[in-house]
DNA sequence: CGACACATGTAACACGTTACATGATTTG
DNA sequence: CAAATCATGTAACGTGTTACATGTGTCG
């Protein structure tokens, strides 16, 4: 659901047509989301249709060029006056997966773990490397934009990182105080949530 | 793409009906991320359709039980075999809201970072509260699940306003750089791709 | 008895990806 | 001329959410 308002959000700064808006989202986010063309074509539908934008027929060049319209401006206002709630954050599929790998008899948390760690470290060197690369300066506003959502890589990388750590020693010490306290402590079920099996 | 495996990892460790799956997704997870009950079904469906598990008839309580099947678990090995790719993550809106931002004229930047702190601070107080609510030691492992998935979300949590601040400097030392150097420097298109308006 | 938890589904819709079809223009 | 890029779409499918329909069991 953020497609919609990054589209609505470029056609304000001027009237474009399908192949440009990727072309243009692409740049400012340096290809790390990669914007599928179709997608693009059947979001304007839907913000036609929903009165957001108005596709004039062909420009000088033939292009089908899409207009905001008032009631666009008014949710982009609200897209930006609006903080990204954490309420319901999306499924982190790392989360999820190492949740349950700790309650999975079948699965060594420790090694994935380890992979895991292993990756992204690469990646935050694929990514520093990147910057490296692109540390021109940062003049235009595009470059800005794309320096700035690679930071938000790298720091989320790092948090990923420091994660992983933890989970790693918190899964140490519960090992090492079972073996020494709590052989088989039958643990209690205080919210009534039995573990059904 | 994450609930499908999350089912099977499930199942692996014993046979289960629908609503169950779900009771049991949540409690690993604490409720961070509702699963839909109407999801768990459509997924059995597909995930029997694929040869991964296979719906028993009715148990004694008249319940329909799932099992997973030999290519089932190869499925979850391979997904915990897998460290989660980082070359294309999912689309953080955060990072586009801001990436957009910058590029927008009519839009506050500064504005939209105070706003987004605000509410990350709040809602990493609000992690903080619940860890110390369910502070009761982590005997159970589903507990520890839950534990860990909480520490995820801190850590998110954490990261993501060290990203705002970040931006916020990055944003300041530009704007003093361009008010001193380039009071109207025509930004140039160097790859061509016109910022067309 | 009425509310609530348990339990299983279906339908409609939004969003996203992949693949396919089609044609114009540009460039080596 | 062949290949790549530009440009606009459609179809099929997977995934996810919301809402609706339906019925049982339990507990105050």
């Amino acid at each position: 659901m953020s497609v919609r308002q990054a589209l609505l959000t470029l056609l304000e700064q001027g009237p474009m047509y399908g192949y440009q808006l990727r072309v243009e989202f692409e740049s400012r986010t340096g290809g790390t989301w990669p914007l599928n063309i179709g997608q693009v074509y059947t979001t304007l539908t839907r913000l036609e249709r929903d009165g957001m934008v108005r596709g004039d027929g062909a420009d000088a060049e033939g292009h089908i060029v899409y207009r905001i319209t008032d009631p666009g401006r008014v949710e982009v206002e609200q897209w930006f006056a609006t903080p990204v709630a954490r309420t319901q954050p999306p499924r982190d599929e790392l989360a999820i997966k190492l949740a349950l790998a700790v309650t999975a008899p079948a699965v060594d948390v420790a090694t994935v773990i380890q992979a895991q760690r292993r990756a992204t470290m690469q990646a935050l060197q694929d990514y520093t490397r990147l910057k490296r690369e692109a540390a021109t300066g940062a003049e235009d506003r595009s470059e800005m934009a794309w320096s700035l959502v690679l930071d938000s890589l790298v720091f989320a990388a790092e948090a990923e990182i420091r994660w992983l750590d933890h989970c790693e020693a918190r899964l140490r010490r519960a090992a090492s105080g079972t073996k020494k306290a709590t052989p088989a402590p039958q643990a209690a079920t205080p919210n009534g949530k039995a573990v059904t099996r």
